[in-house]
DNA sequence: CGTCCTATTGATGCCACTCAAAAACCGTGG
DNA sequence: CCACGGTTTTTGAGTGGCATCAATAGGACG
């Protein structure tokens, strides 16, 4: 069930048997979320942590304008929301973008493992720790990239992070967000969204249709976007 | 030496006597800094984390053409890259932005504490995830506030931040930054910054004078910055 | 008291936003 | 299988916030 979890933390360390036993453990439940549904609410006490097995969510921040910012967008196989654990509650919303599949996590489990498995916790406060890192390379997209890197680079990004958990065709996968989802993720308008990917279809480098990404020109996508994916620590180490 | 990291946990949690000496002896050396250097750079090898003793530090990263963006500023009391033990290099560049005094930990000591102290591990995770929270609010900062709202919520947010740690005088602190290096925190230019300065100033919200920031309405400027200090966790629990 | 850095102001331009509307797509039910 | 309403995508025209370019003023320091 938590393959996709798994196949995360092997890219970035070894999980021994016994371990993998421990995160299996962890699931008290799975449960199915509809499209649009916030699943976590910010400021709200938090005992339990979620473990996106599919569908697509995110966090997302808002003004009282109505406004939306999508600080982070999460793939299967991610712990959509394991920094819960040490804050207690959240600062931000969780939401469904489509219809996805969680595996629920007491943080009762997760304090048991930072009693008994030091190796195994280092791994969980690493996950956390990737998730920040996502946070200041979307910091800097918001900031100082241009709308053609901005989204050049999160279709990178994402490429990246569904290859991680087999979800990839090639250069190809499946990206289940509308035109508006993308543009709260990256401080734009969705019609401005709209002419920035025509451009980048016009020029040949992704193409982006019917929920689907094409990367036609990987390399020429990167170097637009400035795209190193240094920051999402795909090698292995003891952590 | 570590008072205001001390502060700044207990702040969040109760930090027991033999947690204190433990930390203490968390640090092997202590160094000064000029301004404008560079601690730690981006894709180095780590074995030490830094914590800020006195000064102010950022974390930054930037682009091909030389443009910056700041992803987090730094007061006293902050593990600056307590990140890097998790991670064991990081993504981006840690700087002083005046002269700093820094105290070096290594790592193999956070290790030991993962494997014998769970509760002082969950402090450090805790640490790190806040630094996640504030990368999230300037995310929002940057892709949806207005210049005049990013900058009253950078103020307010030092404004907790430094009171946290002892260093506001009511309603004012001493900020050592340029408006250029403000600019690099609100993806503005310094320009742009200038003219917001003075708008704030003349609406009697907020003053940012030599080094100095009088915060003349904190009601007014924190409903103009949308500001609320959730995000920072300023509250006491068991973590 | 000159030099460098920082702050300030003015003029102009552009990237992305807003407003408006049509076209395409999609699930649903008759 | 097609009509239908809602969502999403697409395009056009006009606007504005922040950037750029340019230049002066102020402050810190040797």
């Amino acid at each position: 069930m938590i393959e996709k979890l798994l196949l995360k933390l092997r890219a970035r360390d070894d999980v021994s048997a016994e371990e993998e036993d421990i995160l299996r453990g962890l699931v008290a439940d799975t449960k199915e979320v509809a499209a649009d549904v916030t699943v976590v609410r910010a400021q709200v006490d938090l005992s339990v942590s979620n473990i996106l097995l599919a569908g697509l969510m995110c966090r997302y921040k808002d003004l009282y304008n109505g406004e939306r910012q999508i600080t982070e967008l999460h793939v299967p196989g991610d712990f959509v929301d394991l920094h819960s654990f040490p804050l207690k509650r959240l600062d931000h919303n969780v939401m469904a973008l489509v219809p996805c599949k969680i595996a629920l996590v007491p943080h009762d489990r997760l304090h048991a493992i930072t009693e008994t498995h030091p190796h195994l916790t280092r791994l969980l406060w690493f996950m956390t720790t990737l998730d920040a890192a996502i946070h200041r390379e979307w910091e800097l997209s918001l900031g100082r990239r241009t709308s053609s890197a901005r989204i050049a680079h999160v279709l990178c990004e994402l490429h990246t992070r569904f290859q991680i958990v087999g979800m990839t065709q090639g250069y190809s996968y499946r990206l289940p967000l509308t035109q508006f989802d993308l543009a709260e993720c990256l401080g734009l308008t969705a019609i401005h969204v709209n002419r920035t990917l025509r451009e980048l279809r016009m020029s040949r480098l992704v193409t982006f249709r019917n929920k689907t990404v094409v990367i036609e020109n990987f390399a020429g996508l990167a170097k637009l976007a400035e795209y190193d994916s240094d920051y999402l620590y795909v090698d292995k180490r003891p952590r």
